[in-house]
DNA sequence: TTAAAACTCTAAACCGACATTAGAGTTTTC
DNA sequence: GAAAACTCTAATGTCGGTTTAGAGTTTTAA
């Protein structure tokens, strides 16, 4: 085999490289192809500059920038590489930390979607088991059943800004509520108490995280916060009409969340619940 | 609090989002402001339009692209974003596999950095205990030795196009080698017998991965393919005045590469090695 | 030798999801 | 009424390329 000559489609080719990418890198000065013909200004290419364009496509690999590889291949530092390499290895955690969140933040999405179209209709009244659950939540500072939709927008904006200004993962910004007091449940007053998020086992701990206890909860379905008035009195009555004893506060649970329908109001698919005590 | 008119700095603010991607927003027509000034043109939303928002930025967060975000919302079906989400989380799935293959080379390309700054100069001679590796290799078609390093690039080639070919993660890309059958070594002759790269345990079984045994080796380092055949007879001769038995066949290694000092010559440092038997 | 096929050239535009900038106009605050 | 703070449009930049158009060059086959 003779010392040739590969034009940039040959290059290309045993690289496994496109030739406009082979441009580019010549363009940048990453790798320039050992003659240049001064007429026809076509590119030739030496199979030992293999061994630089090998090391451009581990680095690529490895996640480092075009900018980052120029440096290296022209300091001939390896601290630089290494240095490179040590804050790139932070970002891949980080990044594969994120992704981990965001498949099951999907999964959940996937699930609570199936579960929409499977749901029982509005006004329906069930008595489900209900396993534990993890709440990020926050006291609300009015009660906003007094106020309009405006009132609880901006409760949820605070819930959401105090995530994010505790540097917590913002992916479980779905499935919010808000609970009541068993007390003022029993009045039929309407009370807001917290708003919350629900989380699962990957958020982490804070203060603000608290546990909902599994159990029995006597429950309605509804697809909309304007009729929460009306169907929690519902559930009351159910409950009155049926002897169950309301064992604890009172949760309304946003399932699921598609504002797509509409510009302006939440499209919503919610479930009032009390837990009951059979004994 | 009233119905009030948001600028779109106030709304930007209380959305942690920039003024700008709220224009550009605007622009595509994910979400357009409830009012716009006819003579300034400002910009004027709702507070309940942060619904729509909201939804905005949870699918932002599962990755999914605005236009694929706007499809959504115009067309209210959950259908669409239930196959959009599925199809992503088999993207996210690859994209986790691919980070972990990278976060392993970075390692191992941190630790090679190391290795290569606390490594014996060269020339030295070393008795090394050697754990078993694991190789995915291909035979030698040309014996190099006789050639060029032109040959050896195009052994190198097919062995890398052999990896993309079978659709294997090509990140191992790094730490080559070549191996010569025993007989050859003790008679003085350079004849290649195989050509491979280390690879680790994630990398997927195949016919063309082998092991080679852990044991003890007599090491040669060297920073230069031209110096090969030299410094394998130095190794033959070391072995032959301590009375080593040569117990199995000779391994070119390549420990670090980084051609960053010359554009066409692989910068390097090798580790030549045999396995000697003890007993 | 010549025509066709295959290749290569430059320069510019495009991708996505914004960020930035300039220069002009508007609203709020003091 | 002035200054500060805000907003507007339109254009440009970011990264790592890909695509396209239109022109020129090299290789292949007859």
């Amino acid at each position: 085999m003779k010392n040739e000559l590969l034009s940039i489609g040959e290059m290309a080719k045993i690289n496994n490289i496109s030739v406009s990418t082979l441009r580019l890198y010549d363009e940048i000065g990453l790798i320039k192809p050992c003659y240049t013909d001064k007429e026809s200004r076509y590119r030739y290419y030496n199979i030992r500059q293999n061994a630089r364009l090998d090391m451009i496509q581990y680095m690529k690999a490895l996640g480092m920038e075009l900018k980052e590889i120029k440096e290296v291949l022209e300091s001939g530092d390896t601290k630089l590489i290494e240095s490179i390499l040590i804050r790139r290895k932070k970002q891949v955690k980080e990044q594969m930390a994120n992704l981990n969140l965001q498949l099951a933040a999907i999964s959940r999405t996937i699930e609570s979607l199936e579960r929409y179209r499977k749901s029982p209709s509005i006004g329906t009244i069930t008595i489900e088991y209900i396993p534990h659950r993890k709440i990020y939540s926050m006291p609300t500072s009015i009660n906003f059943y007094d106020y309009g939709i405006e009132v609880y927008e901006n409760e949820l904006k605070e819930l959401k800004n105090s995530i994010i200004k505790h540097n917590l993962p913002q992916i479980y910004y779905c499935n919010a509520g808000t609970t009541m007091k068993k007390e003022s449940f029993l009045e039929g007053k309407l009370e807001s108490d917290e708003i919350f998020v629900l989380v699962d086992d990957n958020f982490p701990q804070s203060d603000s995280i608290k546990r909902i206890e599994s159990g029995m909860y006597v429950c309605i379905y509804l697809d909309s916060f304007d009729d929460e008035p009306e169907y929690a009195k519902r559930l009351l009555e159910y409950c009155k009409e049926n002897n169950y004893k309301i064992a604890g506060d009172y949760i309304c649970e946003v399932l699921t969340e598609f504002s797509v329908f509409d510009d302006e109001k939440r499209g919503m698919f919610l479930r009032l619940q009390v837990p009951v005590a059979f004994r």
